[in-house]
RNA sequence: GCUGGAAUCGUCUAGUGGCAAUGACAAGAGACUGUAAAUCUCUCGCCUUCGGGCUUCGUAGGUUCGAGUCCUACUUCCAGCA
């Protein structure tokens, strides 16, 4: 069973430690995205420096490239991407959600390869095998995310994901090595509906797993009552993981407030790449016309190296002449900024001040 | 000096009688939540009560119902010959 530390509980609010076979976690804690064994535009060092504990990669897209054997062969996924660090690995849930032309049958998802247009099949048993070879120290549970809206779509979605989730826990169990530590999060869904919600949270709550993914989560209106439907039905010794959420700071802040444990978004890398970048009055689009005699740091406050080194200028125009460089440093401090925020939330719930800092973060983020 | 060729939005470019005029880049702005994303969308002559109105394709004339497109002259540039 994978070791949860709790040191400090604040309403739902807990910060702790996550001790896995690569290292600790202490959570509440952001977690970059490596989909495809790298976040995009870093290096691991680069990573290591701006302050992240953990990275999760996607099974789907590393099954396409490089395929798992090879990282299997490799040595796993951190020694792989040279990652001195805790690692997790999306199950391919995501992509039945994310991908066009997925069939969904029982069995599992029917999928086309986006990089040569192979039709093959990803099954809880598959998926499951999959992630065993990345070998990363904390896996998701395949599940199936839902587009609909309409009820009877999401609890067949839902109820699927349940019966995936044995199956999930059957392939686990029979690839377990008394050498080897690898841990199995189950995935609550139920998208907007909070009856189906909790009742996913039930099912999820009752299986002998290590944690739990909360899945579907940004098409839900109102993050806040959907978790604290959730969060109080999951057991409380065992992490929780909000998947795909921090984009908004606000949700980081909500998640965390739920009792969720770690967080992991693409969206703070990919929006660097597109020059849009967090300050702590909101974010800002560095490629715009206003900042081309900017000579102040992006963001003052801020220790990451682009903000102690380079202007807004100077991003600015490496932005307008395309060059790699900039999606380097405007990649280090997005991730940077979520990594310290969720930090920040950490330590103010060891010091009984995260009503505090929320409000003052989010009053002046979002004047 | 002679003989050809060329001049279209900031740049390059499409266009050979019905055109406010093609495409690319540049420029301006927006989006992005378990990454098919170094991607995508919108604007890009002026004005607009969003119906439309007005002024445009080196300059000046001409032919035509109608000209960026045809004719004449001029200006500038390019190539070849002197």
């Amino acid at each position: 069973m994978l070791k949860f530390d709790i040191a400090k509980k604040s309403g739902l609010a807990r910060a702790g430690v996550i001790h896995t076979p690569h290292g600790d976690i202490k959570t509440p804690a952001f977690v970059g995205a490596a989909t495809k064994a790298t976040v995009k535009a870093l290096t691991m060092k680069e990573m290591k420096e701006l302050g992240s504990q953990a990275i999760l990669a996607n099974t789907y897209h590393l099954l396409l490239a490089p395929g798992t054997e090879l990282i299997k062969e490799a040595g796993g996924l951190a020694k792989f991407a040279s990652w001195d660090g805790p690692t997790f690995t999306d199950s391919g849930g995501f992509q039945i959600f994310s991908l066009p032309d997925v069939k969904i049958t029982e069995n599992g998802a029917k999928f086309k390869s986006i990089i040569n247009g192979d039709k093959f099949e990803m099954t809880p048993e598959s998926s499951m095998q999959a992630q065993w070879n990345i070998g990363a120290d904390i896996h998701m549970a395949f599940d199936q995310l839902a587009k609909s809206e309409n009820y009877d779509d999401m609890k067949d979605a839902m109820e699927r994901t349940h019966r995936w989730l044995d199956r999930c826990i059957a392939e686990h169990e029979r690839l377990k090595n008394d050498n080897e530590e690898q841990y199995l999060y189950a995935v609550v869904q139920g998208g907007i509906f909070n009856d189906l919600r909790a009742e996913s949270a039930k099912y999820c709550a009752s299986k002998n797993v290590d944690g739990f993914g909360i899945g579907g989560v940004f098409v839900v209106d109102g993050m806040d009552e959907m978790l604290q439907t959730v969060c109080p039905i999951l057991p409380e010794d065992k992490p929780r993981h909000l998947l795909g959420m921090g984009q908004e700071p606000i949700d980081l802040f909500v998640g965390a407030e739920n009792g969720c444990d770690t967080f992991d978004c693409v969206a703070p890398t990919r929006m660097a790449r597109n020059g849009s970048l967090y300050t702590l009055d909101g974010r800002i689009n560095i490629k715009n016309a206003k900042y081309k005699n900017d000579f102040t740091p992006l963001m003052p406050e801020c220790d990451c190296e682009c903000c102690k080194n380079y202007t807004r200028a100077y991003l600015h125009h490496l932005f307008k002449t395309d060059e790699i460089t900039a999606k380097v440093l405007a990649s280090i401090h997005n991730e940077h900024f979520v990594v310290s925020v969720v930090d920040k939330i950490r330590e103010s719930i060891l010091d009984d001040t995260f009503d505090e800092y929320k409000k003052t973060f989010l009053l002046r983020y979002y004047k």
